[in-house]
Order: structure tokens, then C-alpha cells, then sequence
DNA sequence: CAGCTCATGTGAACGGCTTTTACATGAGCT
DNA sequence: AGCTCATGTAAAAGCCGTTCACATGAGCTG
């Protein structure tokens, strides 16, 4: 299914015919399963079916092998950003939180990706694509927090966008490294990284002036594209954003 | 200074003296420089001037020697966080943000060990000591939260204390991990990493229905020993957390 | 189809690291 | 003085990353 030679031929010949791509691959799962400082070029190459020295020829060194799948992380991170915040819909909050969660959702089921991209120490600024990359990908919560900025209520300073997009990034990178990675996640907590995220991010919300109650119960009481968005609740909670007592 | 051996005597003989001491330091050194990642258990053999096998006369294999770096690092963090909090005075909100910056000091001054705690990827859960010290420096802040919990505003639903101090936490450890580290901390921000988690927390307290304007201009007008703090301000800042405009 | 060329893969080799093992040293006690 | 045991050493095995000279064969050219 991956390597189409191996599928046509018998035992594949001299030439692999995917390579690069089945080295990405094997150093994923690799990476996934002992992380990257556990993984190892040459285990790749094995895993492949090729020699130790054959990855050579596609990357420079074990390292370029570790940019290219960071880069790859944060361009699958920038998508699935970009389809949770869905442009605004149905409103500007619900969406906003969406993107929150997949902060999580991507740290939780990609943690390969994750690992490469935040954990394994490569030097980000020395790799232009790489920067460039991550820089789109935050540029996807900046753009939300501008829309959200734009949304403060009248009678308060508005907040300037790209620091709540800062506030919220390092919320969503916190809450993500502490508690959704790895033997991390087995701390026990009293809620979920999700529901504790979201709280965060409305308690905060709160804090700017945003009225945070939670969305009106019928379906989308706005219109489409950019409602206007007026505030359409009191502003306090029924119990707070930690939820009832219960 | 460090092997009063080697001062002592010419060029130390046979037995170092105080080996497990000068591998630890040197490492520290070696993972300052190279992350824990790029350190070597060689390196730090031959840093202190021993073969390469000596070190396993100490430390079971090179991952006990990270986890005691992370122990000592653990226990450092503690007693600043412990020192920044200074049991809340001379007021609890102010000693409250004392602990945050204290929390991005430690990321900043001592990389080594905020390395070896929290990017070396070493399973914290697996070593019971490192656990516990993990739990205790956790703790102070928990603490901390715990106190300020207690003073909110008597109309609006307590805050859980845990659930705060978790909020904290993953705020502290963001910015500390996306801006105060490295090559990250050369990313181009609106404004400093202490600057914008001191913004995020008092926007976050606010959220939760602390008075948040700054500290009343003249000394402690407190008692110094857990004073009443009744709320002594507006409870909504000139301007914002973020500053004024200038 | 013959032949050329160049991207891609191989094997061997080098140096470095981790870890183990048998052996050496000497500090501290009797 | 002599013993003992913690602490150090040298050597070796096994793994990695990386390089280099060489092999293979896919695709083009005529």
C-alpha cells in the first residue's frame, strides 16, 4: 500500500522506489513509539529494508530526517487548526474554543508529530521552512484572536489581538505539554486537559470582558458569515466555567 | 574548590575523592551547553578526568545521572518558588505573581535543570523520587492558590483552589517553554515573556472576580502575618493589564 | 535495441558512545 | 602489617552516525 515496487515485484529489486517517503514513515512510528531521542536513523533504514547508508541519499543527516517531519507536524497542525476555527462558524466564542481543543486533539493523537515538532529540541530558527511553518500555524490563533478582539465589548480597552493570541497559545502549549503527553497525562487531575483548557480560556475570556456564558441553548441563532455578534447573555456564568458542584 | 583532592594533592592520585559530585556538575555544564539531549555520559567522564567507565561506580547507566539532575532541579525550583511566595506577603496577590516570575526565572537562569526536568524527556512518572519532588515544588503553588481562593469575592462561586493552581501552571509553564527558552526566546515578541505572563495571570484573576488594579501605592498597609485583605481597590484597572497605550 | 549516465543503494571502515567484565589501587579498619 | 571493599582502569562488544568507493539499473538518446 505504501511502496508500490514491493506490491509489483517479488522481493523488491536494487532500487527501493519510495525511499524518502517510507523513511518518513518508518521514522514516525519510530519516533511515536520511543520518542525522539529514542529514535534512530539507522533503525529507519532498517525498518525500510535498506542499507544504514542509503538514507543518505535523501536526507543529510538524521537531523534534516527530524526537520522534514516537524515540518510536515506543523503543516498537518496549521490544517486541522485551520478547519477547527471553520472561519468563525457558527460564532466567533464556539469557535474559538475549538481551536483549543484541537491544540489538544493534536498533541493527544499525533505524538509523533508533536514530539518532532516541541520535543525534540531542534533549533526551529535555524531551519527557515520550519519557522516559517510554525509561524503560519500560529498565525491561525492570531487571526481567531483578532476576530474574538474585535468582538469586546464596547465600555472596556480593547485588547490588542496578538497578545491574547500569545495568552492563549501558551495556555494551549501548557495545558498540552503537562497534561496531554505521555506519562504526563496519567497525573491525575481533577477534570480532563480539555475541559481544564476550556475553562482556562473562558475564565481568561472573562477576565477581558467577554461575555462567557455558555452558547444560546437553540441552534445557530446567527447568521453565517461574520454575524455581527452582539453580546447575547448576561456575562456571568450560572456556576462558573469549572461547571456545577454537582 | 569542588575535589579538595585535587587541590590538596599534586595532580590526584588513583580514587577522585568526590566524583559523583564533579560528573554531576560537569553534566550540568555539558547539558547548559548542548541540552539534554547532545550530553554525553563520556563527556562528563572525561570532563572530570576519569576513564569512561568510572561514572557507573555512581550511576547505574547515563538516564540515573539525568534523573538526579532533575531531582536537584526539582528541589532548587521548589525552594524558589517556596522563597518567591514567601508565605503570601506582603500580600497575597502580589506574592502570587512573585511565584509566576519566579517560575520563568528558573526556566531563564537555569536552563540546565528546567532541561533535564522537562525536556529531556524522561519519564517522571517511572522514578517515584523525582515524582514526589515534582509533587512537592507543584505544591507551593497549589498552596498559593489555595490562599487566594480563599479571598474571592464573597458574590461569585468560590474557584476550586486546585483547579486555579493547575490554570497557573499550565500559563507559567507555556511561556516559560514557548518563549523563555533558547532559540524560542529569540522569537519577536509585543512584549517580554514575564511581562506577558504577568498580563495573562491578572487577566485570568480578573476572569475570576479578583480586584486586579495594582498594588496600593504606599507601603504594606498590611499586617504582616495573614492579613484580613479585604478587597482595597476599584477592580477594574486603568487600562488594562497590558498597560497603558503610551 | 545498444549504450550512456546519473540517481539511488551497498559494504566496509572510522570514530564515538554505552555498558560490562576482569583487574588494579589504596583508604580505612583491625 | 595486613585485609577488605569502595572506587578507578583497560579492554572489549555492540550500537550509531557518517563517509567513501563502488554497484545497480531506470530512463534517456540515438
Amino acid at each position: 500500500m505504501s511502496w508500490r515496487k514491493e506490491t509489483r515485484r517479488a522481493e523488491r529489486g536494487y532500487h527501493h522506489g519510495n525511499l524518502k517517503e517510507a523513511l518518513l514513515q518508518a521514522a514516525l512510528g519510530l519516533i511515536a513509539e520511543k520518542g525522539a531521542a529514542g529514535f534512530t536513523f539507522a533503525d529507519a533504514a532498517r525498518m525500510a529494508g535498506v542499507s544504514a547508508a542509503a538514507p543518505y541519499r535523501h536526507f543529510r543527516d538524521r537531523d534534516e530526517l527530524l526537520s522534514s517531519i516537524a515540518l510536515r507536524g506543523f503543516e498537518q497542525f496549521e490544517s486541522r487548526l485551520t478547519a477547527a476555527w471553520d472561519d468563525g462558524r457558527p460564532d466567533t466564542l464556539t469557535a474559538f474554543e475549538r481551536v483549543g481543543k484541537a491544540y489538544l486533539a493534536f498533541a493527544r493523537e499525533e505524538p509523533a508529530f508533536y514530539n518532532a515538532m516541541f520535543e525534540s529540541g531542534l533549533p526551529v530558527d535555524a531551519n527557515p521552512a520550519l519557522q516559517a511553518a510554525s509561524e503560519r500555524a500560529f498565525n491561525i490563533i492570531r487571526a481567531a484572536a483578532e476576530r474574538l478582539a474585535a468582538l469586546a465589548p464596547p465600555g472596556t480597552p480593547r485588547p490588542p489581538a496578538m497578545m491574547m493570541a500569545l495568552h492563549i497559545w501558551s495556555m494551549s502549549h501548557g495545558v498540552a505539554s503537562l497534561f496531554s503527553r505521555g506519562d504526563a497525562a496519567r497525573r491525575k487531575l481533577p477534570m480532563s486537559p480539555d475541559e481544564l483548557l476550556e475553562a482556562e480560556v473562558l475564565i481568561y475570556l472573562r477576565g477581558l470582558g467577554f461575555p462567557t456564558d455558555r452558547r444560546p441553548p437553540a441552534k445557530s441563532a446567527e447568521p453565517p458569515p461574520v454575524p455581527p455578534e452582539a453580546s447575547s447573555g448576561s456575562g456571568v456564568p450560572p456556576g462558573g466555567p469549572w461547571g456545577r458542584p454537582k
